[in-house]
DNA sequence: AAAAATGGTT
């Protein structure tokens, strides 16, 4: 009596709350049948709560005894739909383990899962089952292994599948000449979009965006007009190709002249200000959106914190939650950052400890990579260690955010293990990773190991930014190495900025070294108004090697004309004709 | 049924 009512409910599209209270009395009466039909609906269901769903989802499959193929592969692909890469992934190693023979369909989204989270191994041990289960002329499973290996960066792989393909189709040749484009083999991409027979909207579009990468405006405005039909996709494909070739008033231009714009146009414009530091054009073109989806209010927050601007990302993620706009991973991890920027612990431990729960959203790498930036940075170095134990895959910003707290917590020497251990498992090292790097290393006064670490990074073609010469100059300073700081300063090939000699300044005040610390302080002056008080270090100088008399003259001069910088004043006469 | 746009480090 219980199962035909059961079976016609489940045939109509119901609430969370009403499935789980079927679910209820499914688990009640052991009636484990119905899990398929269950997740189905689950999975079809209109509820917008996807978190929830996600939540529900995976506790029905791991609590049915008997996990069934079907269902299972269903929810793997709700799964990889919502960015769930992990999950997914999880369920497809059940399923193996419960050795269930697994169906193309599961193969298709557990290669996905892989080449989104970069699980190279996870993707090879596929591969070898799509062997095993003869699924090797799939076009769909086929697909997926070329998407697999273009994702890992494997373009021999990727190549090696599609020439054996028994059979093409479009979606294999546009993921080829994706693969290639992202590689920077142009002329590969150039002969697969030429060569190929039907060419879809999206194979234009990538290949329209190839060459704006690559600064090929002429090449890739003629493709453009050429397009057989301009959908909006294609349209936005020029903004984004004119964004990351840093062109954004090409972009904007793009913009404004398209028939229709929709969301993703919009996101697009707003990661280009981002990109360039124009917060208040970015601003602009948000507020002019009629319509706010989650995902515009994520770019503007994101475009926030990556211009150190916290409290108004803050500000914003509060008019999300009145306004009850969805919250989502990429939400949290921006507001995430914008904590440890301010250094609030208490409210970013509160999105991590309760919001998160509450909300229920799922950890994940790049969460827990802003959390250990949060907590290094507000001092809690242990916690911090522990949510880097827990990553799944340790890369280069999550290293770099903990190298840095290292170094700010006084574990320099773990955040040289750290570095060391990186290089073992071959993760390249950029920018910021050497940052971070110097910095630990200043505070142990390592010289030599700087030394070494500096001139590394050629080796990982890698162009020190003026930020590293200003560490470095701050290290050798710090050692009293004065002379050697300064021919540092006069080989850099870019003009120093104030930081740079600000450094040598600095260092020359604690060492009473006046010849240098003057040279020092005339480019500070030179470059930037004395709003960091150059002109007192350098009084200090004076005033501690005896020479009263300069020490009073360049005082009273900084105290009448202020702090300002005046080019020609009396006491800049008196630095030019010292030196 | 398949691919792709936003998130984490100075």
């Amino acid at each position: 009596m219980l199962v035909p009512k059961i079976t016609t409910l489940l045939n109509h599209s119901l609430t969370i709350k009403q499935l789980k209270q079927l679910h209820g009395l499914i688990l009640i009466h052991g009636l484990n049948h119905f899990d398929r039909s269950l997740i189905h609906n689950l999975i079809t269901s209109k509820s917008n709560h996807s978190q929830t769903i996600n939540h529900y989802l995976r506790s029905i499959l791991h609590h049915s005894k008997h996990p069934d193929v079907d269902s299972t592969t269903s929810a793997m692909r709700y799964l990889c739909k919502h960015g769930e890469f992990h999950e997914a992934f999880g369920l497809y190693v059940r399923l193996q383990r419960s050795r269930l023979l697994v169906s193309t369909f599961a193969v298709a989204s557990a290669l996905k899962a892989c080449g989104r989270i970069g699980d190279g191994n996870g993707g090879i041990m596929v591969h070898g089952q799509v062997f095993r289960y003869g699924f090797c002329g799939d076009v769909y499973v086929e697909t997926g292994l070329v998407g697999f290996y273009v994702k890992v960066g494997d373009m021999e792989s990727a190549r090696k599948v599609f020439d054996e393909m028994s059979e093409r189709n479009v979606v294999s040749w546009n993921t080829m000449i994706d693969g290639y484009l992202r590689s920077g083999d142009l002329s590969m991409a150039e002969g697969l979009f030429f060569g190929m027979g039907n060419k879809d909207v999206v194979s234009w579009n990538s290949m329209v965006s190839g060459y704006l990468r690559r600064g090929d405006m002429e090449k890739a405005l003629r493709l453009f007009e050429e397009m057989p039909e301009r959908k909006q996709s294609s349209w936005n494909a020029m903004i984004s190709g004119y964004v990351e070739c840093e062109k954004v008033d090409l972009a904007r231009k793009f913009y404004d002249s398209m028939p229709q714009r929709n969301s993703i146009s919009c996101i697009t414009m707003i990661g280009g200000y981002s990109k360039c530091g124009d917060v208040v054009s970015a601003r602009e073109l948000f507020s002019e959106m009629g319509m706010k989806d989650h995902l515009l209010y994520n770019a503007m927050i994101a475009c926030y914190t990556k211009n150190g601007r916290p409290k108004e990302a803050l500000q914003l993620f509060d008019e999300m939650l009145k306004l009850n706009v969805h919250v989502d991973k990429m939400t949290l991890a921006a507001v995430i950052s914008a904590c440890s920027q301010l250094g609030d612990l208490s409210f970013g431990s509160w999105i991590h400890e309760i919001y998160m729960k509450q909300i229920r959203i799922s950890m994940d790498d790049h969460l827990l990579t802003a959390l250990i930036d949060l907590y290094a940075k507000c001092g809690s170095i242990d916690k911090a260690f522990d949510l880097f134990h827990n990553l799944h895959k340790k890369d280069v910003v999550a290293y770099t955010a903990m190298i840095l707290g290292c170094g700010i917590n006084g574990k320099e020497h773990v955040a040289i293990k750290l570095f060391d251990e990186m290089m073992e498992s071959k993760i390249r090292p950029n920018l910021v990773t050497f940052s971070g790097l110097l910095t630990a290393l200043s505070h142990v006064g390592m010289v030599e190991e700087s030394y070494h670490c500096f001139n590394s990074m050629k080796r990982y073609g890698l162009v020190p930014t003026p930020d590293h010469y200003s560490l470095m100059v701050e290290i050798l300073g710090r050692a009293g190495r004065l002379e050697e700081a300064h021919n540092l300063i006069k080989s850099m090939p870019m003009l120093p900025h104030s930081g740079v000699w600000g450094a040598l300044l600095l260092a020359c005040s604690t060492h009473n070294n006046v010849e240098l610390g003057e040279i020092a302080a005339k480019h500070c002056f030179e470059l930037e108004a004395d709003s960091s008080g150059y002109g007192s270090l350098l009084a200090n100088i004076y005033a501690s090697v005896g020479r009263w008399e300069d020490a009073k003259r360049l005082r009273k001069s900084i105290h009448e004309k202020g702090l300002v910088k005046v080019p020609g004043s009396s006491w800049m006469d008196h630095v030019h004709d010292m030196t």
